[in-house]
DNA sequence: ACCCTCTTTACCCAGTCTTTACAGTCCCCT
DNA sequence: AGGGGACTGTAAAGACTGGGTAAAGAGGGT
C-alpha cells in the first residue's frame, strides 16, 4: 500500500491511471502542473513519483532535476509522449529510475513501479547527525565542533551528510557526485575534489591531527571517526 | 568501476558492448550461455548482470528466476531481440530491474546500468572475505593478517579478490588480467606478474612458510589455503 | 554593482602501474 | 643426462594517474 504522486497535465489519463493504480493497491495523488506538485511534495512524502516530462508550466525535466537534489532517494518514473531516445537518455541521466513512453500499458506501468519500489531503500530521516566531537544539522547546513558553529554551502552539506551516514565506508566519487551535486562527474571534473578540499578547510582535522575526510586513491572518500 | 557480467549468445554484440562498457569504466566479463554464466557467478560477484532473454541452452527467463532466488540483491538488466511487451512485463515481474530491447543504444544501456547500480548500492557494501588467518575488505582495500592491517592498491585488491573467491582453483592469467586490470594481456606483458609479486611481498607467506599465492606454470595462479 | 557559490584550469607531488632487464626454474626433447 | 626454450620472480626505472589546492572564471541572487 504505497503512496504515489502522479504528475501529468493530461487529466483524462490521470484519472485512468489513478483508478488502475488504486485497484493495484496504490494510494494515488495526482497533480497537473509543477507548481502543485511541489506543494504536494511538501505536504506528503510519497513512496514514488510518476512524472510526465512535458508539463505546461516548465519542463518536467526541470522538476526532475529539482526532485533529485531535494529528494535524492525518492524513486521517479518518467513518462513521455514521444518515445524519443534522447528524452529517455536525458531522463535517466538526470536520475530518473525508469522511463516509459506514452501511451503506456498500465500493466507495464505497475510492473515497473513495483520494480522501482522494490529497489528503493528506506532512508533514515534524522534531523541531526552526531559523530564524535562533530554535530551536523543537514537541514540548516550547520556544523558544530568544539562549540564552534560554522555554516556550510548546500553542496558541502550534502557531501558531509553522505559521508557521515556511513563513516568508515568509502563512497565512490561518482556516487558522491550524484548525492552531493546531483549529477555525474565528467572527465577531468574536479569540482567534487574542490568541495572536499573546501569542506576539510572548514571543519578542520580531528583534535589529534588526523584528517576527518580521507581519500582512498581511486576508491573514493570516507569520513574517519 | 563496477564489474558486470554480460550474458548473451551473440558473440559479436558481446564484444561490441564489452569494449563500449569498458570505455565507460565498467569491468566486463562475458558469457555466451547459461551454464558458463552460472560458473562465472560462482567465481566472481558482479555488481550487475546484463542478460539476454533468448539463450541457446534454455531460456534466459529461467536463469533470471534462478538469479533472483540465489542473488536477491543483484541487479539484472534484461535484453531481448524483440521488444515485445509480454517479455517486458514478464521480465520485470520476475524481478529484472530494467529491460532494454535490442538493438540497443549503448548510451542508453550505460545510462540504465548506472541508474540500476545507483539504486542497488546500499546492499553491496561491507562484503568481507575471510580465509584462514586472512581477512580482506575489497571496498576499503584493506587486508588484516595477524592483527596487522595493510593497504592494497586497487589492482592488488581486485587481484586478491579474484583469487580469494575460489581458493585452490587456479585462474588463468588472461582472466585475472581482465578481472584485476580490466584488459587483456599482450605479448610480453608482465604487469600481472608484477602485481602478484607485489601482493605476495605485502601479505607475506602463510605462518608455516608456505606461499599464499601459487603459480601453476602456464595455467595461472591460485590462492592456497 | 557586489557577494556567494560552484566550476574550471593549472600545477605539483605522491602513489601506482607498466616496461625493461636479468636471473632462476620447469619441462620437453634428444 | 643435459641442453634449450618457455615460463616465472623480481628489482629498478620511468610513465602515468589521481588527488590537493590555489586562482581564475562563470553564474545566480540581491
Amino acid at each position: 500500500m504505497s503512496e504515489l504522486l502522479l504528475i501529468d497535465d493530461d487529466q483524462e489519463l490521470c484519472e485512468l491511471l489513478c483508478s488502475w493504480l488504486s485497484q493495484e493497491g496504490f494510494l494515488v495523488r495526482a497533480c497537473h502542473d509543477g507548481h502543485s506538485a511541489r506543494r504536494a511534495l511538501a505536504e506528503s512524502a510519497p513512496a514514488a513519483v510518476v512524472l510526465d516530462v512535458m508539463l505546461p508550466d516548465g519542463s518536467g525535466l526541470e522538476l526532475l532535476k529539482q526532485l533529485r537534489t531535494d529528494h535524492p532517494d525518492l524513486p521517479v518514473l518518467m513518462l513521455s509522449a514521444r518515445g524519443e531516445p534522447l528524452d529517455r537518455i536525458l531522463g535517466l541521466e538526470l536520475g530518473a529510475d525508469d522511463y516509459l513512453a506514452k501511451p503506456c500499458d498500465p500493466r507495464e506501468l505497475t510492473a515497473r513501479l513495483r520494480a522501482v519500489l522494490r529497489r528503493s531503500h528506506p532512508t533514515a530521516v534524522s534531523t541531526q547527525l552526531e559523530l564524535g566531537d562533530l554535530s551536523f544539522s543537514p537541514v540548516r547546513g550547520v556544523v558544530i565542533i568544539a562549540e564552534q558553529e560554522l555554516t556550510l554551502t548546500v553542496s558541502e552539506s550534502r557531501l558531509l551528510e553522505a559521508l557521515l551516514r556511513q563513516p568508515g565506508e568509502p563512497l565512490d566519487k561518482q556516487e558522491l557526485a550524484q548525492l552531493a551535486l546531483g549529477r555525474k562527474l565528467t572527465l577531468y571534473d574536479r569540482s567534487l575534489d574542490m568541495h572536499v578540499s573546501n569542506l576539510r578547510k572548514k571543519i578542520g582535522p580531528h583534535p589529534d591531527g588526523r584528517p576527518r575526510i580521507v581519500a582512498l586513491r581511486s576508491r573514493g572518500y570516507f569520513y574517519s571517526e
